[in-house]
DNA sequence: TTGTAAGCGTTATCAT
DNA sequence: ATGATAACGCTTACAA
């Protein structure tokens, strides 16, 4: 087959004049076989004459035949593909997730139909629409309520992730943002740190900032809502926005936590334009574990997530759904996260 | 519906005893109407009785009832789906690259299985075995070349990523390397320097490499072999490494082009910890663009691509392939580098 | 408002 | 080695 041969469609023509795609009675019609005997062909089943099976091909080739994906799947069961909910595929942190739940797909032979919701609620249930029809799961980031999620999903089996068991009555992937963040908040006051920040991103439950306030009141320091900045878009330049506001208003602060790695590089690269220097003036600590933390100067401290597990995991989910199972519930289904200790604080 | 009925599996009995997902025809019987109402009911038609439509989705939810998305597509058409190949998920430019495929699909109502090869030939075999089945078209980076491509294709319309027309014989949207070489080296000429070496990487046919050695023969500098390290990894690491060993054999040079961004941070590191300043003693050169590298210090300067404009380029060439046009070639299927000048040259 | 019948494109089964 | 026939699960006519 020469490779340019894609470009012509030599196509068939339908009763009506119109051009349709041919169909495995085309080929059989052309080469003068039976149906079956094209689909031994194309299959590269044995039983058959070469001679037939190349005269078949041919005819294939000719008109351009492809079977059709749908007709198989009528009759061969076990194609399984799953529906993957992205947020932003701009921010480092999901495409690694997304790796883990391809090479986890991959192994069981299952494929990923891959959308981007970029943030909007309009767009998941998009998504949603779409995948609930041709996903046998789905496997994904949602602000969306379990209502909406229910009233939007017919029936197909979700798997959220970064959701714990109190957030959601689906199936869930978690983060421990608990237990990270008393790694980090110990490290930040076995510095001496007393007058701590953070820079908040919201995305679905506040986990994080539930956990930082958790810690907050555990050390008796001081916060209000003057403490914590929001920013609209978890990226360097909303982290650098949230900081010169939080900067505003507290300017006494000697450390902050960013709600992700890239909110946290912007903490820094704002706060130095400021004239602080960090980590001496300002220590920041991030969440995640972007590879990006150990390229900027300082290196960032952070509290490292597994992403590529967190994906595994919530494949793991989908299977157990799909099998009839209870999905993991609890400390199976987190990841916790780890700090790393660099030198931004 | 409860949100957590999801984990009942309901199923149904099939006739040796095992359990098989609820057809049509199952709920059909235990509502006690016809196959046509349960499709009224379920795809929310007109023309039925609410009582019974509320029936109808009783019966379909006690039975976890849920269309077979090959059924549906066999009688309706239209569903089309891409499959997308990447090789590096971890590499934040292809990610972006993702970004425009599945931008410009969900546009068009498309959707797009994902496939990371992991820049692994045989993985790009299986991928394309698996795709050829299951996808409308495929996009794509392969190293493999045409005939290996051809023979796994099964027919099925490609759309090769970063190739040139030269390059290949299927379709494709290439970066003009050259192009963007001619500006990266004018600038670095410009500045004054003679001993210019590069960090390649190669996948596919070198065209970072051959435009390179073009500019480099233009100005006349001097080049061989050791002025050109490869990096086996695409990565910051792959980056580091090999300049280590350009340094070794070319202690003399002045300034170094990466094949990628990554490299070319990589690069910046090495000779830093090599006691180099960058850009003093050395500048560096970047290509594609990350945004990352405004964020290291100094920020790179960088040949930069559109990279979203790169993904929605290939799914254009798709709708071509599909409507039996000739692909758009040269010019227009390219993406021309822009020259970022920042601090690292 | 509801049911009946036909057909979508493929593969499996069973003959020949 | 090849062909006829029956599914597969659904929707779109059309008939009642």
């Amino acid at each position: 087959m020469r490779a340019d041969d894609q470009q012509w469609e030599t196509s068939v023509e339908g009763p009506d004049g119109t051009r349709r795609r041919a169909t495995i009675h085309d080929v059989a019609k052309l080469a003068g076989v039976s149906r079956q005997t094209v689909s031994r062909a194309v299959n590269d089943k044995g039983e058959i004459d070469p001679a037939t099976k190349e005269r078949v091909l041919e005819a294939a080739r000719l008109l351009d035949y492809r079977p059709s994906r749908f007709a198989r799947g009528m009759v061969q069961k076990g194609a399984v593909t799953a529906g993957l909910v992205i947020p932003d595929l701009m921010n480092p942190f999901f495409p690694e997730v997304a790796a883990g739940v391809l090479e986890a797909a991959e192994q069981r032979g299952w494929q990923v139909v891959m959308w981007d919701s970029r943030i909007d609620e309009a767009r998941e249930r998009d998504a949603l629409d779409v995948l609930s029809h041709q996903a046998d799961a789905i496997i994904g980031y949602f602000k969306s309520p379990d209502e909406v999620l229910a009233r939007h999903l017919g029936g197909v089996p979700l798997v959220l992730l970064e959701r714990g068991p109190q957030q959601t009555r689906f199936a869930a992937v978690g983060i421990d943002a608990a237990a990270g963040l008393e790694q980090g908040m110990a490290h930040l006051v076995g510095a001496g740190h007393r007058r701590i920040g953070m820079l908040d991103g919201v995305y679905g439950p506040g986990l994080r900032r539930e956990a930082f306030l958790e810690e907050v009141r555990r050390y008796g320091l001081p916060v209000d809502d003057g403490w914590i900045a929001l920013c609209a878009e978890h990226s360097v330049a909303g982290g650098e926005a949230g900081m010169e506001r939080l900067l505003d208003t507290r300017p006494d602060i000697t450390a902050v936590f960013g709600f992700n790695d890239l909110i946290a590089v912007g903490a820094m690269r704002a706060a130095r334009r400021r004239g602080r220097r960090v980590p001496d003036d300002l220590a920041v600590l991030g969440f995640d574990g972007l590879s990006l933390g150990e390229l900027v100067e300082p290196a960032l401290t952070t509290l490292h997530i597994d992403k590529r597990r967190l994906g595994r995991l919530a494949v793991e989910q989908v299977a157990r759904l799909r099998a009839g199972e209870e999905p993991l519930r609890g400390a199976d289904a987190w990841v916790v996260p780890e700090l790393v200790v660099r030198t931004s604080a």
